[in-house]
DNA sequence: GTCTATAAAGAGATAGAC
DNA sequence: GTCTATCTCTTTATAGAC
């Protein structure tokens, strides 16, 4: 095999994650066909099966191209602000703020990419992919732990929902962030992630220090 | 037509009703065919489309058997609330309280009918069905106009979002709860629903009453 | 590695007998 | 109001030519 055919071959495998991950985005995993995907990407109808095994398998490379890069972030995040003294806002911004960084690396608008990354982590349905699980294990372990050592006296059960709460903030705002705006006739503004980012963690830091708990 | 058969009749209607919903909260609404519906209610396949019009009559019809309800209920409590001269914290739980009462009327366990709930107001590929969404406006409304008395000095739509915040709690929680449970082995305990609510109340308190915001 | 052609299964809907 | 039988369409997947 030459130089050429390893391009070619990535170039249709990129076309074909591509073209999935913008129709997903926009129609969600269980609507789109692999017709509608081969059209979108400009292939033939057996590619995807050629290159990636099955619908199933691709729908797994597509969730794990953008997550699997997240929670990796998330935890590098983590060690940091942990190495440098940070507390609960630090730690649940290292939690939400990747999403952010990633979105540069799509090909998507902004919108799009966050409304697929809310597919991704709330879609169940289609599959949670069994390949980024031992990775988002280790991401909640190593949040939990941070969060324990912050709120030594709060209940494990209590923390565990909290951030499952704080889970629920995030994912609603990626997926449904454009029905509020739709919604509210634009009442709600159309801020930018950013301050998205910013109102969920100042959101969510509330709730954890809220009564019950034992802020650093 | 005699009352027997207008009992026969709803008879069928319900079967399919309850069939559809149970199958529905199982396993999501891209997820089921007619014919899994009508085996599981012991129906004709034709019976739906005789009954419903058409399968996404039968989901609207699903999905406004208890959201309505549950919008309907809102209301009605947070007027009770306001002439209370109830709070932030109260009118919180005028949102949230409406699913535990609306779970006694259903067949189902308490578990599969909560993630039904969640599935109805996060699935909106399945057709947000037009027929919730003007009561659906009414409350949100009544809502924002409560909570916007309550925080006077907040900007309308930091308001919003943060109420789009705790809609993301309350439906994570109803959608995805049981993946907690399973996801941590138990650790974060399996508490009723009740507990839930409470838990989920302080939490968006604290969220609204954050920085920026004004409570009474 | 890519194509055409087609297999095999399953979907929703309905005509018409009872 | 209910049934059987069937229509029509779409789906994923693949065999085999190139």
């Amino acid at each position: 095999m030459v130089a050429g055919d390893t391009a070619k071959r990535n170039l249709t495998k990129v076309r074909i994650l591509d073209a999935t991950e913008q129709l997903v985005a926009e129609q969600g995993f269980d609507s789109v066909s692999l017709r509608d995907i081969t059209n979108g990407a400009g292939v033939n109808v057996a590619a995807v099966n050629y290159h990636f095994g099955s619908k199933e398998k691709l729908y797994e490379a597509v969730q794990c191209r953008y997550i699997n890069p997240v929670n990796e972030e998330r935890l590098e995040l983590l060690e940091k602000v942990l190495a440098e003294g940070g507390g609960v806002r630090e730690i649940l911004e290292a939690f939400m703020r990747p999403f952010l960084t990633m979105v540069t690396r799509s090909k998507m608008s902004e919108q799009l990419f966050f409304k697929l990354m809310g597919r991704c982590i709330m879609d169940h349905n289609a599959s949670l992919s069994e390949e980024m699980i031992p990775l988002f294990r280790q991401m909640s372990g190593a949040y939990t732990k941070a969060l324990a050592s912050a709120f030594p006296e709060m209940p494990v059960d209590l923390l565990l929902w909290r951030l499952h709460f704080s889970f629920g903030v995030m994912a609603n705002t990626l997926l449904h962030g454009d029905v509020l705006i739709k919604f509210t006739d634009g009442a709600c503004g159309e801020p930018d992630f950013e301050t998205n980012v910013q109102r969920m963690v100042d959101f969510c830091y509330a709730g954890f220090v809220a009564e019950g708990g034992d802020p650093r």
